[in-house]
DNA sequence: CTTGCCCCCTGCACGC
DNA sequence: TGCGTGCAGGGGGCAA
């Protein structure tokens, strides 16, 4: 679900509302997400000041007070919304974060794959040591073509799977992974290595164009994305191949979208214009 | 080290 | 209407 673009859009809409807040109450509404929740009563989140909120790849960190840090993944379902304390709850609505201003930070996830922990920060500003190696931000200039190619060079799988690798490029999902491709006119299953530094250049290009585009809009909406206040992504009509299959290429007009299944996921391409 | 596979969980669309 | 099947935006653990 929440790609790069997404988690953007929520941590941008979230940020005026947490950062300077403290969190008085907190409640788990079930035992487990992807791990056991440990939030209730931990003195690692209540009352301290919420003191910076930011992203970084898919998860948003809320640095609090005294070195510690929030840290959330929305999975493949999750979502944030902002409410009164005293609004109801919805279905789905596993973690409640009542602020000390009287608002109410809901984390709703059907499916429960995502993450909220809390973890102790090494330095302020530090990232907590619990994350998974990850990439430079594809938007930072870090994250430059030298990056890319070094990552592909020597590497035999798919450059498909080896964009959606959070140790080579972050924030990359399934489906802007095919929309980079297709933008960049590579096949999905073209062994990474054997890009030629041309075409890396293009992809490179491509992932940045396509992310920056989809934050633009907001975020896609496919299933069950919503922003802060529910409202819908909009950048789902600029898909060009993903969910498209047996359509008409938007592009050459000639080839016919196919759909073919990688590491488990789906993946589309346009055989004419994709090589 | 690298890579693919399977699983975690719930809801929905589809075909019979 | 009701049921079974397959599929969904992520990522971690494991085995080859």
């Amino acid at each position: 679900m929440p790609e790069l673009p997404e988690v953007e859009t929520i941590m941008r809409a979230l940020k005026p509302f947490v950062e300077g807040r403290k969190v008085v109450r907190v409640e788990a509404r079930v035992e487990r997400l992807r791990r056991k929740l440990e939030l209730v009563g931990n003195p690692d989140l209540i009352d301290r000041r919420i003191v910076s909120f930011y992203r970084r790849a898919k998860y948003m960190l809320a640095e609090l007070s005294g070195c510690r840090v929030l840290l959330l993944h929305l999975g493949m379902t999750g979502s944030c919304r902002i409410d009164a304390c005293t609004d109801p709850l919805r279905p789905h609505d596993r973690v409640v974060f009542d602020l000390d201003d009287g608002r109410s930070w809901r984390f709703h996830d059907p499916r429960r794959f995502g993450q909220v922990e809390v973890h102790r920060l090494p330095a302020p500003g530090a990232l907590p040591a619990c994350l998974p190696p990850l990439a430079p931000e594809p938007l930072s200039d870090a994250f430059d073509v030298g990056w890319l190619r070094q990552v592909c060079r020597g590497r035999q799988r798919p450059i498909k799977n080896l964009i959606m690798d959070n140790a080579m490029v972050v924030g990359v999902g399934n489906i802007y992974a095919s929309e980079s491709l297709f933008r960049a006119g590579i096949r999905p299953q073209t062994a990474a290595g054997k890009l030629r530094a041309n075409r890396v250049r293009r992809l490179h290009a491509a992932i940045r164009e396509v992310l920056t585009a989809a934050i633009e809009f907001g975020g896609t909406t496919i299933i069950n994305f919503t922003g802060v206040d529910g409202s819908e992504g909009k950048f789902r009509r600029h898909l060009n191949v993903y969910d498209r299959e047996a359509e008409r290429c938007l592009r050459c007009r000639r080839g016919i979208i196919r759909r073919l299944v990688m590491a488990g996921r789906s993946t589309f391409f346009c055989p004419v214009c994709q090589r």
